[in-house]
DNA sequence: ATCATAATTAAACAATTGTTTAATTTAAAC
DNA sequence: GTTTAAATTAAACAATTGTTTAATTATGAT
């Protein structure tokens, strides 16, 4: 009764962006491709032609979702870059920790987007998408070379060395049942909002970063 | 003149697996959904019909292709975790080397695969991929495991060291693009047919896994 | 050469796609 | 209460989808 009652308010207040997030559900489940707007339209209670009406075209909805929700990966990582009173590696140990953090809170997001990184179908959002992740992969490459040049460092493969972190955390965005599988768990459960998990992926990669990276001092 | 004969001929000995070749690089770009029969009938060079009449069906073809390719990543590992002389680090590297291998030289396939891992739209097909890479999560964690108690790696954790290892690869598989730009390379480039990029693939894996597991003995 | 089977084709099929229209309802301003 | 604009709807639209059909061509065995 009560959540029906609740989603009618929220459906009022602002259908705009009810369908907005429908569709970013829908996509990371089905792909862009795979859903239809009728699907939709189903799912989100509306009328087929809302979703024309508020964004133009299917195609339109989808830029948005993307553009509307791209900055959010760019700030934390800008505001640690510019901290000057951190060591190279606590501020990869911040990033790593804003980027499994963020990730997880949104991952039909993330799943969109990186949908949008694997297929080449349409080419300005898969441009958008590449620009995007060039930005990250430059700050932290950037960071991972002070580091090697100060000598705090050994001489890895900057711009691979990242590739890994993200790597390892798209790689779990991938599938939900594949992490389930992974931790034990039932098909049932969301890895995605387990804190336990969130607390192995931020401890692996800061080991394995670690070990990677900080020069061993022999005594 | 010589391209175009081999074509035919290569055409009229096997005209099904030309439309597979065909299809996987189409898939592979466009994706499953985003690619239409009159699309690859038109790259093959053949009637749209012969697609149906050879495989019953558009998914039928999108089966067989992920099922005829599918095992290709199962045997060398196979190989490797039952050859006794190894020890649990060379297994390993000889897999590291292997994977980086198989997934450069199919590009195509393994984007095809990464695709129905992330995308749920086929459950059958879904399933099939999750228990592939089920398999081969065991076969690698139960060698660092083995690794761990014998007291030659750390203790770390088992299921997300591998995914960092597959996550490193499947990330630079992701986009052609991305590689380019990390290598500083011209977008014509490819990097999958780039010794040079395999290498330093290699190299970086078996770096960070290295320093991940070994444990450095004080001296 | 004849026949039977396989291969290939162009055309048509029904279903679904994204999108638009034109009518109706709702909401707010005066 | 009337008016005006926004919101919402069902229906129709044209295009594309995967698939099938029915006719034609090619192939190989007898």
């Amino acid at each position: 009764m009560f959540d029906i009652c609740v989603l009618v308010v929220t459906m009022s207040v602002d259908k705009k962006e009810h369908i907005m997030h429908v569709a970013m559900e829908l996509f990371a489940e089905k792909g862009f491709e795979g859903s239809s707007i009728r699907d939709l339209a189903q799912k989100a209670d509306v009328n087929i032609a809302m979703v024309n009406y508020y964004f133009g075209s299917k195609e339109k909805l989808f830029e948005q979702l993307l553009a509307e929700k791209a900055q959010f990966m760019r700030t934390k990582i800008e505001a640690v870059e510019s901290n000057e009173s951190l060591t190279e590696i606590e501020k990869l140990d911040h990033i790593i920790e804003g980027y499994v953090t963020r990730f997880l809170t949104q991952p039909d997001f993330h799943r969109v987007f990186l949908q949008e990184l694997l297929v080449n179908q349409r080419a300005n959002l898969h441009q958008q998408v590449l620009s995007l992740f060039e930005k990250n992969t430059r700050d932290v490459v950037s960071i991972i070379e002070k580091g090697i040049k100060k000598k705090q460092f050994k001489k890895v493969d900057p711009q691979l060395t990242f590739i890994s972190i993200v790597g390892t955390i798209n790689q779990v965005m991938m599938s939900k049942d594949m992490c389930n599988t992974l931790m034990h768990a039932s098909v049932n459960h969301n890895p995605y909002q387990d804190p336990k998990f969130k607390k192995r992926m931020i401890e692996h990669i800061k080991q394995m970063v670690h070990a990677h990276l900080i020069i061993t001092t022999v005594s």
